[in-house]
DNA sequence: CGCCGTTTTGAGCCTAGTCAATGTACGTGG
DNA sequence: CCACGTACATTGACTAGGCTCAAAACGGCG
């Protein structure tokens, strides 16, 4: 819940370790994996972007402040997404750990030469960032176009999608504070929403509870416009 | 207002022609030019994205559609912008001149090539697509958390920024139903809050037109958050 | 001059926000 | 083991910012 930039000092605090990915598309370049507890920040909006990162076990969200301390989560990022690639010098949004969470950090003053000499990374690296693009874009949409229920069935699909094993039953990770800042609601709004979709029978919600069970697949994709 | 995807069919009706951009960061590998009228499309969401784009001149909006006809326009394209590259194999947008345009087309499946042998190239292709998602980033902090007036401030500063000589006075490309779209407003609410700024004194407004003038970009700053 | 697309303005409504209270889970220490 | 505190989630009553529906005004162009 504090510290600017922990991802010098974490780097340190954690051997080196050289990683062969899962990555089905090759192997990826050494990185240092880091560990994070609950909450705790990765880098700042503003710090400067020594590092980008891939998630292996856990979930971090990458944030925008206003000045009066209203917060966009732009994206959560789970297991085998990269985030954290910057164009200029600094960091454009902050990270922090919506759990306990497990990374591995590359540098960022490597990546010229990673690129140019492996053209499998160097095709991972463009291919998770258009991917970051759409998704940004997909969630543009979703903002500036969508009711309450379209974005709270949006959500509940997608994130079935990303990590449920069984496509029918998962935990959320995060709370309802982090849902409501990601979708452009407040947490009430959520809240209320998702109870509704409970008494239609859509999904099922053991009470202030992070499980969730998806009964309706069908009537919660046709909400999704 | 028609044609799916002009792409193939223009690029044939225009002689090839090759190009040294203006470009600062080196030379620009050839490219077809293109020429479209207000409001032809360029292409269409789920198109073979069988070309990306630089924008000679004029605008280009790109956004995305719901069932029922709501629009989320996420970008607005000028002069030098580069868009419509894709990870997969079709267009995730639909693209259409705002008003008269000029765009360079490049074959994407030279692309791989390309990026293969021309480094500054390479560059400036991870460049524009870093960007795009630093502008989508941005975007989605106005769109999920800023208020009408907020929207409108930053939206102005951004355009005067973008397409202002002299900082202060400027024509929009595009009509209001087009800012209501990007900003997720509707039209009625993106009038009146200009109305307002110009009697606030903050802007000039010639009635019913598309030429601003910035009075107080302090104020306008302001109201930026 | 008159038509049409666009913009502006007005009146009333509704979705989601605000403010406030209650409920639930969980960890800590007596 | 239970009382208490804290963090998070839910629910309720009320409000308001922006939307909808409707009409008028403006500008360009044939």
């Amino acid at each position: 819940m504090q510290a600017q930039s922990l991802a010098a000092s974490q780097a340190s605090k954690f051997p080196a370790a050289v990683f062969g990915l899962r990555a089905p598309a090759g192997r990826m370049p050494a990185g240092t994996q880091m560990m994070l507890a609950k909450g705790e920040e990765l880098f700042a909006e503003g710090d400067e972007a020594e590092y980008f990162y891939q998630v292996v076990s856990g979930a971090i969200r990458s944030y925008k402040l206003l000045s009066d301390g209203r917060r966009q989560i732009d994206a959560f990022h789970l297991p085998g997404d990269i985030f954290g690639l910057e164009a200029g010098k600094e960091h454009r949004f902050s990270a922090e750990a919506v759990g306990d969470v497990q990374v591995i950090a590359f540098r960022r003053n490597r990546l010229a030469a990673l690129i140019e000499d492996d053209a499998a990374f160097r095709d991972r690296i463009m291919t998770a960032t258009l991917r970051s693009l759409q998704r940004a874009q997909d969630h543009m949409l979703l903002l500036g176009r969508k009711t309450a229920q379209e974005k709270l069935a949006t959500f509940l699909l997608d994130m079935a999608d990303r990590i449920s094993k069984d496509d029918e039953h998962f935990d959320l990770p995060m709370q309802r504070s982090d849902i409501a800042d990601h979708l452009g609601l407040t947490i009430e709004t959520v809240s209320r929403t998702l109870t509704q979709f409970a008494r239609s029978g859509l999904i099922q919600l053991m009470p202030a509870s992070r499980s969730i069970g998806l009964c309706n697949k069908m009537a919660l994709k046709s909400l999704d416009a």
